[in-house]
DNA sequence: ACTTGATCATTT
DNA sequence: AAATGATCAAGT
């Protein structure tokens, strides 16, 4: 009874099956889909996410659109320990380097991807074993008016930075939720941007990710319903 | 202890 | 190279 090949018609199905996981383990939903749960993820970091895409039903690959297209919904596990407090960052997308001309908060294309996400907790601490790891209850979260506003601050602050041509001075630092970090295989890998006097560089990478603080927040305002 | 910067696998 | 899925691990 599992999923594969099987995509949710609507987001109450959808939020159906990922409560029927809730409380299973990792390796309980893996041999569900015909599969085990590797011993680390160390050469696995996208394991989980990739696991929990197929059994929901998800369409895999790597295009730059959300989970569920037809129902706007995108799909983030987050890995959080027993307090219910995230362990890691959570990634949101690269970030475009050039040709951001006219593109505001409204209309970029990670405020499109946070307008609707479907958080799946597992509990994560890197000395339970992944197959042993237990999957929390989902939660289906839209942006606040309040953490709408807190992350088209950051990203106006980081946009600036970009369209100045210093994407080089910006560290992790920058932001108070969202922040802008590396997101390559190695730190060799290059991709253009802008320098300081409007020529197109090369750079590494970058991604946006929300910081713990903010995962954090919505994850609480939610399971104190 | 915690965050920042670096890295891993896979697909297109 | 660029996008997806993220976590690792060095440095502070």
């Amino acid at each position: 009874m599992n999923s594969i090949n099987n995509r949710p018609n609507n987001i109450t199905e959808l939020l159906e099956r990922a409560q029927q996981i809730a409380g299973f383990t990792l390796q309980q939903v893996a041999q569900l889909n015909g599969l085990n749960a590797p011993e680390n993820l160390r050469k696995k970091k996208g394991w989980i996410g990739q696991l929990l895409e197929l059994h929901l039903g998800a369409s895999a690959g790597s295009k730059p659109i959300q989970d569920f297209p037809e129902l706007g919904v995108e799909l983030k596990t987050i890995p959080i320990n027993q307090q219910g407090k995230p362990l890691e960052t959570t990634f949101v997308c690269v970030a475009p380097l050039t040709g951001n001309h006219g593109v505001t908060w409204q209309t970029s294309n990670i405020a499109n991807k946070l307008q609707k996400v479907l958080w799946i907790p597992v509990l994560g601490e890197q000395e339970i074993p992944v197959a042993e790891r237990i999957i929390g209850s989902p939660l289906l979260w839209q942006p606040s008016d309040e953490e709408n506003a807190q992350l088209k601050q950051d990203w106006e602050e980081l946009m600036d930075m970009i369209a100045l041509g210093k994407v080089e001075n910006i560290t992790a630092r920058h932001g108070k939720y969202l922040q802008l970090r590396p997101k390559a295989a190695n730190n060799t890998i290059r991709t253009k941007a802008y320098g300081s006097e409007g020529q197109i560089i090369k750079v590494l990478p970058r991604g946006y990710y929300l910081k713990k603080a903010f995962t954090h927040q919505l994850l609480k305002n939610h399971f104190a319903i």
